[in-house]
DNA sequence: CTTTTCACG
DNA sequence: GACGTACGTGAAAAGT
C-alpha cells in the first residue's frame, strides 16, 4: 500500500457526525411481520423489501443522515457457536415468501448506494457494537435503529435506540422501563433471565422481573453468584448455585462483541449521492410508484436525494450529464425531464429483461426511428460488425443499437448475398452470387446514425469500443463521449479473469452468448461476417450490443461499490481515444530495410546451419529443439544437459547452451547465432514487411487495454513493443521505422521509473535522496551494499548492485539473483541480506505487501489500480510465486498508470502549444514520436516536461529524449 | 492446440 | 530433501 506520501484517502477528523447504524436483519422480519403480504409484477413477494426501502428513504429524506451503516448478520454460524453450539438454534426457517427477499434487500442498500456491512462470524449486533463504541468514542452521538432489546445494553447519554416500526426513540428511561435496570447492567439481567427465542439459556426460573430485582440489590451478576449462598428462598439459591456457570455462559452470548474487526473504518461510513438513474431502475423493477414519486420529489426539492453530496459527482457520467444539460440548454431541446434528469426509464427491467426485442433494421425509416429512440435514451450501447479483426484492414459490414435492456437492433450496411464466391478472381466480381440483401447503404446509415453517435448528450457504450470507434472514424464520424464495460470489468477483476463479453454475460448476467463461431463456422469454411444471412446476423450482433448495455449497467454499479471509480475515470476511460488515435497513426515502416537485412540473415542461416550440421555428424531440423537435444546430449553425450519436468525432453534454451558453449563446445556457440538469426527472420523482417497496411503504407499496431494483470498495455499483430534493441544484429531492425519526410522520429522514456517507484512506495529515504540528487543509482546502491567508496567502485561491483536492483523490482529470491550473476544461491542471498540490512524500509515493505495479498487477494498501485493475485493462499512454490508478483505488480502497475497518465495529457498539451507530433508507439517505459523537422526541440522541451509532471509522486520523475531519422537513430 | 524458445520493458 | 522460481508480455515453429 501507499506509503504517508501516496495520494491520501485523507480520513476526515472525528466531527461529530451523527451516525446512524441500522439494524438490517433484524429490520427484515418485523417488515416482513408488521406489513401484509404483496408482490412485484412478476410476482415475487416485496413486503418485507417495501418496508426497508421506506426506512431507507426515512433515514436519508427525513432524518438527513450523513453518517450511516446498513448491518447484516452473516450467513455462517457465528463464534458464539464455537462455545455453545446450541446458540439459536432453534430458529425456525424463515417463511417461504421472506427467502426471495434477502438478496433484493441487499439490492436496495447498493442502490441507495449505503455502505453494506456484514462480517463472517459476527452478528449484526457486534458489528453495530463495535461502531457505536468508536464513534461514541469520538464524541459523536449514535443512533442505533432497531427495535432488538438485545441492543439495548448499549444505549447511553451518548448512544440511543431508534425503533423504526413505532418510530420511537429508546434512551436510558425507555431501557430502564424494559429491563428494570440501567443500560450497563442489562447484559446481567438477561443473562439470568435468558431468552427462549435465542435459546440462551439464562437461569431457570428467572425471568426479567427478578433477574433485575436480583441485579439490583446484588450490583453485577458476578457479586451475585459469589454471594448466592446468601439469598433468603431456598429454591432460588439453589438454583443460582447449580447453573452459575449456565448463567455466565449465557452473558458471554449475551455479551456483544465490541471490538470485531469490522470490514470498513467507522469513519468510512458514510451517505454518498446514490446514482439516480439506477435507483430509479430499481424502484421501477420493484414496482413502488409512491417511493419513486418521493425519489423525483426529494431531487426536484433541492438536486440531491441525501443531504450533502452533489448530484452524480459518484456517478461515472456526471461530466456527460452536464454536458448533455448545457447542450440541450443550448439547442433549446431537452432529451430529459426537467425536474428528475432520469435518462433510464424507470420501468426497465435490469439486469434481466422481461421481454427480448432483436430486430433487423433496414429502412431509412425505422433507423431514423432508433436514432431518436437514442437520442431520448441517452445511453446506448453500440457495437459493429466487420469483416476482419484488425480494424485497420476490416471494413464495416453492420452496425447493432441498444436503447435498454432487452432492446436492440442489427443494421446491415454492406452484407452481400451469402452464396457469393469467397473470392473473386483477382478480387473481380463476375456476379455470380444473388444481389446483396435488402439494407440501408453504409454512407446513408451513417448520416443519419451521425447525429446520435456525436451527440455530446448521449453516452455510447461499448465493449471494448476502441475498436467500434476506429472503425466509425474511418468513415468520418468521432463517437463521443464513450464508456466502455471491457475496461470496467478491467479496473474491477484486472488479474483475476478475462474481460471478454462472453465471458462476462456468463459472469453477470448468467447468458450463454451465442458464439461467433456458431455464427461464422470455423476454419477453413469460415465465411466473413457480411456473409452471414441477416437473420442470423440479427441474433448475434443485436445480442451483442443487448448484453453490453445490461453489462454496462450491472458494471457501472460495481465500478462504484468497488471505490474504482477514479481509477476509471483518470486513467482508464480517457486513454481510449488516445490509444484509438495512435494505433490509425501507424508507424511508416521500410521494406526496403527490412529485406534486405532478411537476405542477410538468410544467407548467414545457410552458412551456419552447414557448419552445425557439419559438427552434429549429420544433418537434422536445427530449428528443432527436440531434436537439437537428442544431437548434443544422447548422441554427443554432453554432460550439463537439463531436462524439462512437464515432458521430460532435453532443455536446450540458450542458458544450457551457453554453458557448453564456454566450456568451448563450438557447435553451441553455432545453434545460439543461429537461432538469434532465426528469430531476427522469422519474427521480424519476413513477418513486419508483411504488415505494412496497403492504404496508409504505415503499420499499426493493436493496444490491447485490459490483457494484463498489472495495467500494461500489450501489443499485438504484430507486437511493436518487442522490437529488438540488446544486440547489435537485432537493433538493426529498429532502421527501419523512420519518419515521414520531412520528419523526424522522437523517443521520449523515463528513467529508472520502476525503481523511482520502490524509493517512494517503500519509503527509503536513502534511495529517494539518490534520486533527488540525480547520482547513478546503481553505483549508490553498490557503495551502499558493498562498502565500497563511490569513487573506487568498478563495474563488476556495480553490474552485481544492477542486478539486485533489478532483482527487488521482480520480487526477488536468491536462487533467480544467483543465476543472473551467475554466482552461487547462498552468495546470492547474503547480497540480499546486506540490501535488506542498508535499506530495512524495503525488507519492511515487502513483508507488508504480502501480507496484504495474502489478505485481500490483490494489492494496489499508488493511483489506486487493483491488481488481483492468484494463487497467494497456496503453499509452497505457488505461494511463493504469487508472492513475487504481489511484490512487483504495485510496482510495474505504478509505472504503467504513470505512462497512461502522461499519454492522456499529451494530446492537448501539443495541441494547446501548436504543435503538430503524432504519438505512435507505447513501450512501457517509453514513447515514440513524428515530429516535424521544425518542432523538434519545442516537441521535445514539451514532451518531456507532460511525461515528467503526469503525476506529483514524491520522488521526481525524469524523462530523457532521444531523436533521429529511425528508431535506431533516435534511442 | 500445447510446448519451447526468445524478442522487449 | 526436493520442490521450481526472478516480474510482465506476444509470436513463431515444432510437435503433439
Amino acid at each position: 500500500m501507499p506509503t504517508d506520501s501516496a495520494p491520501s484517502t485523507a480520513l476526515p477528523p472525528a466531527d461529530g457526525t451523527p451516525l446512524y447504524l441500522v439494524d438490517g436483519s433484524g429490520f427484515i422480519f418485523r417488515a416482513y411481520h408488521a406489513l401484509p403480504p404483496l408482490n412485484r409484477p412478476d410476482g415475487t413477494p416485496v413486503n418485507a423489501v417495501m418496508g426497508f426501502t421506506n426506512m431507507l428513504m426515512r433515514l436519508l429524506a427525513e432524518l438527513k443522515a450523513d453518517a450511516v451503516a446498513i448491518i447484516f448478520d452473516s450467513k455462517r454460524l457465528n463464534f458464539r457457536n464455537e462455545f455453545y453450539p446450541d446458540y439459536k438454534a432453534h430458529r425456525p426457517e424463515p417463511p417461504e415468501d421472506l427467502r426471495p427477499q434477502f438478496a433484493i434487500i441487499r439490492e436496495a442498500v447498493e442502490a441507495f448506494n449505503l455502505p453494506r456491512i456484514e462480517l463472517e462470524g459476527y452478528e449484526a449486533d457486534d458489528l453495530i457494537a463495535t461502531y457505536a463504541r468508536q464513534a461514541r468514542a469520538q464524541g459523536r452521538p449514535v443512533t442505533i435503529v432497531s427495535s432488538d432489546k438485545d441492543l439495548m445494553q448499549l444505549v447511553d447519554d451518548g448512544i440511543r435506540m431508534l425503533d423504526p416500526m413505532k418510530n420511537k426513540m429508546i434512551g436510558p428511561d425507555e431501557v430502564f422501563e424494559k429491563f428494570g435496570v440501567a443500560p450497563d447492567k442489562v447484559v446481567d439481567v438477561q443473562a439470568l433471565a435468558g431468552d427462549s427465542v435465542d435459546n440462551v439459556p439464562g437461569v431457570p426460573g428467572i425471568g426479567i422481573k427478578t433477574a433485575a430485582q436480583l441485579i439490583t440489590e446484588y450490583g453485577s451478576l458476578e457479586a451475585l453468584l459469589e454471594r448466592a449462598g446468601e439469598i433468603k428462598q431456598a429454591g432460588r439459591r439453589q438454583k443460582l448455585i447449580e447453573n452459575a456457570d449456565l448463567a455466565r455462559i449465557s452473558k458471554r452470548l449475551v455479551k456483544l462483541e465490541e471490538n470485531a474487526p469490522v470490514p470498513v473504518p467507522v469513519e468510512e461510513l458514510k451517505v454518498r449521492e446514490p446514482d439516480v438513474n439506477r435507483l430509479l431502475s430499481w424502484l421501477g423493477v420493484q414496482g413502488f410508484r409512491s417511493i419513486i414519486a418521493k425519489v423525483k420529489a426529494e431531487i426536484a426539492a433541492d438536486g440531491t436525494l441525501a443531504d450533502g453530496a452533489a448530484l452524480h459527482a459518484a456517478a461515472g457520467d456526471g461530466g456527460e450529464q452536464q454536458r448533455r444539460d448545457l447542450r440541450a440548454a443550448l439547442d433549446g431541446r431537452s432529451y430529459a425531464p426537467s425536474a428528475a434528469p432520469a435518462v433510464v426509464r424507470a420501468d426497465a427491467h435490469i439486469p434481466r429483461p422481461d421481454k427480448v426485442e432483436h430486430v433487423l433494421v433496414d429502412t431509412e425509416e425505422a433507423l431514423a426511428a432508433w436514432v431518436a429512440e437514442g437520442l431520448e435514451a441517452g445511453v446506448v450501447a453500440v457495437d459493429t460488425e466487420t469483416d476482419g479483426l484488425t480494424p485497420m484492414r476490416a471494413s464495416l459490414v453492420g452496425i447493432s443499437l441498444s436503447t435498454r435492456p432487452g432492446r436492440a437492433c442489427y443494421i446491415p450496411v454492406a452484407h452481400i448475398d451469402p452464396s457469393t464466391p469467397k473470392e473473386g478472381a483477382g478480387g473481380l466480381d463476375f456476379g455470380d452470387g444473388a444481389p446483396p440483401p435488402k439494407q440501408v447503404p453504409l454512407t446513408r446509415a451513417l448520416d443519419i446514425l451521425r447525429p446520435l453517435l456525436e451527440h455530446p448528450g448521449v453516452l455510447k457504450v461499448g465493449h471494448n469500443i476502441k475498436f467500434d470507434l476506429q472503425m466509425f472514424a474511418k468513415h468520418g464520424v468521432t463517437v463521443a463521449p464513450i464508456d466502455d464495460t471491457m475496461l470496467r470489468s478491467y479496473v474491477i477483476g484486472g488479474g483475476r479473469h478475462g474481460h471478454g463479453m462472453d465471458e462476462l454475460a456468463q459472469r453477470h448476467l448468467g447468458v450463454t452468448t451465442i458464439s461467433f463461431d456458431e455464427v461464422t463456422r470455423t476454419g477453413k469454411s469460415r465465411i466473413t461476417f457480411d456473409r452471414v444471412p441477416l437473420d442470423k446476423a440479427t441474433a448475434y450482433a443485436a445480442e451483442d450490443a443487448d448484453i453490453t448495455l445490461r453489462l454496462w449497467h450491472v458494471l457501472r454499479h460495481d465500478v462504484l461499490a468497488d471505490r474504482m471509480v477514479t481509477v476509471y475515470e483518470t486513467i482508464e476511460r480517457p486513454l481510449v481515444p488516445v490509444v484509438a488515435r495512435m494505433e490509425m497513426e501507424g508507424v511508416l515502416v521500410d521494406r526496403q530495410v527490412l529485406k534486405e537485412l532478411s537476405n542477410d540473415f538468410a544467407k548467414r542461416l545457410v552458412e551456419l546451419e552447414a557448419e552445425i550440421h557439419v559438427l552434429a555428424g549429420r544433418t537434422f531440423n536445427v530449428g528443432s529443439p527436440k531434436q537439437l537435444g537428442e544431437i548434443l546430449f544422447d548422441e554427443m553425450k554432453l554432460s550439463g544437459g537439463k531436462k524439462s519436468a512437464k515432458t521430460g525432453a532435453w532443455s536446450t534454451d540458450s542458458s544450457v547452451l551457453e554453458e557448453l558453449a564456454d566450456l568451448g563446445i563450438p557447435i553451441c556457440q553455432k545453434v545460439m547465432d543461429w537461432r538469434q538469426f532465426a528469430k531476427l527472420k522469422s519474427t521480424y523482417t519476413d513477418t513486419l514487411g508483411e504488415q505494412i497496411n496497403p492504404g496508409t503504407g504505415r503499420v499499426h499496431t493493436s493496444f490491447a487495454l485490459a490483457a494484463t494483470s498489472t495495467g500494461r498495455l500489450s501489443s499485438t499483430d504484430p507486437n511493436l513493443q518487442n522490437i529488438p534493441i540488446r544486440t547489435e544484429e537485432g537493433r538493426k531492425i529498429r532502421r527501419a521505422f523512420v519518419a515521414a519526410p520531412g520528419n523526424r522520429i522522437m523517443s521520449v522514456d523515463y528513467s529508472q521509473i520502476e525503481l523511482r517507484i520502490v524509493a517512494e512506495m517503500a519509503g527509503i529515504p536513502a534511495l529517494q535522496q539518490a534520486f533527488r540528487d540525480g547520482i547513478d543509482i546503481h553505483a549508490m546502491t553498490a557503495s551502499q551494499v558493498f562498502n565500497v567508496p563511490l569513487d573506487q567502485m568498478t563495474s563488476e561491483i556495480r553490474r552485481r548492485a544492477k542486478a539486485i536492483n533489478f532483482g527487488i523490482i521482480y520480487g526477488i529470491s536468491s536462487f533467480g539473483l544467483s543465476r543472473q550473476l551467475g554466482i552461487a544461491a547462498g552468495e546470492a542471498g547474503a547480497f540480499i541480506k546486506a540490501y535488506f540490512e542498508r535499506f530495512p524500509e524495503l525488507q519492511a515493505y515487502m513483508e507488508k505487501t504480502k501480507a496484504e495479498a495474502a489478505r485481500d487477494g490483490y494489492v494496489r498501485t499508488l493511483l489506486g489500480r487493483k491488481c488481483w493475485i492468484q494463487g497467494i493462499q497456496e503453499k509452497g512454490a505457488r505461494k511463493s510465486y504469487a508472492e513475487r508478483q504481489a511484490i512487483n505488480a504495485p510496482i510495474q502497475g505504478t509505472a504503467a498508470d504513470i505512462i497512461k497518465l502522461a499519454m492522456i495529457k499529451l494530446p492537448g498539451a501539443l495541441a494547446d502549444a501548436g504543435l503538430n507530433a503524432r504519438m505512435l508507439l507505447q513501450v512501457h517505459d517509453e514513447l515514440l514520436f513524428e515530429v516535424p523537422e521544425a518542432e523538434v526541440e519545442a516537441t521535445s522541451a514539451l514532451v518531456r516536461q507532460v511525461m515528467e509532471g503526469a503525476v506529483d509522486i514524491g520522488i521526481p520523475l525524469v524523462a530523457e529524449a532521444g531523436v533521429g531519422l529511425s528508431w535506431a537513430e533516435a534511442h
